[in-house]
RNA sequence: AGGUGAGUAGCUCAAUUGGUAGAGCGGCGGUCUCCAAAACCGCAGGUCGCAGGUUCGAUUCCUGUCUCACCUG
């Protein structure tokens, strides 16, 4: 029969403020792309400014997908996003666009591109494993447990309460360590995708002034309303989206905690720190990518694309 | 001008009844298979305001000096 038809996709990826949206964009219009976003907040309604969401202009341009399809009070993870994102390129490769995959969620990117052993989850399980050893006195419990119970994963996240946690839902379901269920992502990297990644590079006092600019930005277009509002429909107590950067920091602000200079100067350090942690992630997780100095000059990348058969 | 207090890591502050100093934050490196804009691990920074004195030895005691804050006039 046919050979194993592997679909071919771009992705565009970097740090926090890297340009990602732009230059991916620039590709979709280009080459008849559609663009999905790789961003885990911005699947969520209502965080528009804060996850920096394309604005109504882009989104007109040209097709984009996964965003905005949650409420903020829906829980997510990597492996309900593989799932969206490999409707989401069948559909487009069927409509015989080019799927552009942009964002900086790395774990969501790799995960797609290379795959997850199948290891088991059970939402009941987890919601009463969370509600019994996610805490300071639940981890030791939690400890206690392990090291009887799974000492190979006990030896290895010992300090790390939310693996623990994950590492015993495994071992709940299946009886066996999760060490020893997953395969080595290192050891097999085999891609499910064809595929032309690039990786966004900037000297990092420019990446550094940029996000000053755009954190800048954000907050005089309305961050702070948005904030108050997404606070009000109960974000803080979300199950996954109150880990969007900057609202826990407005929240501050808005309770009269800390001043608007403080609070500007908070969220530019925490997300100089999302930004480093990337870029490590980009450095030594993505053998598939290939870095792009940047500014890049677009047409040289977009005949780069082409020259890898798009 | 006088009085009081403070001057210790980039920042906020500990400690040493005299034997050359720690923490948090920040910075830097890293980990990462179902909360990842998360969580976790590691590392590097200090001539202890400056100048003298006492002492085997001072960041710690004494004197002077500078800076800052507050108080009095």
């Amino acid at each position: 029969m046919f050979k194993n038809f592997i679909m071919k996709i771009i992705v565009i990826t970097g740090p926090t403020a890297s340009g990602k949206s732009d230059i991916s964009l620039e590709i979709a219009r280009r080459l008849s792309g559609e663009i999905i976003s790789a961003d885990s907040m911005q699947l969520y309604k209502g965080l528009d400014i804060g996850a920096a969401k394309p604005d109504k202009r882009e989104l007109e341009t040209v097709p984009h997908h996964l965003i905005d399809l949650f409420e903020i009070s829906e829980r997510l993870d990597v492996f309900r996003y593989v799932e969206l994102a490999d409707k989401a390129i069948c559909e487009i490769r069927k409509r015989g666009h080019v799927p552009v995959i942009a964002g900086g969620t790395g774990m969501y990117i790799r995960a797609l591109l290379y795959g997850l052993d199948p290891l088991p989850s059970n939402p009941e399980l987890r919601t009463k494993l969370d509600a019994e050893f996610d805490s300071e006195p639940g981890f030791e419990k939690l400890k206690d447990l392990m090291s009887v119970k799974d000492p190979g994963d006990f030896q290895r996240w010992k300090q790390h309460r939310r693996k623990l946690i994950r590492a015993l839902e495994v071992f709940e379901i299946t009886g066996k360590s999760i060490t020893e269920l997953q395969k080595t992502w290192k050891d097999n990297p085999s891609l499910r995708y064809d595929v032309f990644a690039g990786t966004l590079v900037w000297d990092r006092d420019e990446l550094k002034k940029r996000i000053e600019t755009r954190t800048d930005k954000m907050l005089e277009s309305g961050w702070v309303d948005e904030a108050r509002e997404m606070i009000k429909q109960g974000l803080l107590q979300s199950p996954t989206a109150h880990q969007a950067l900057g609202y826990k920091i407005i929240a501050e602000y808005l309770e009269g905690l800390i001043d608007r200079e403080t609070m500007r100067c908070r969220i530019i350090t925490s997300t100089w720190q999302y930004a480093r942690r990337q870029i490590t992630w980009f450095k030594n997780q993505h053998p598939e990518s290939i870095p792009i100095k940047m500014p890049t000059d677009m047409e040289k990348l977009i005949e780069e694309i082409r020259m890898a058969g798009f």
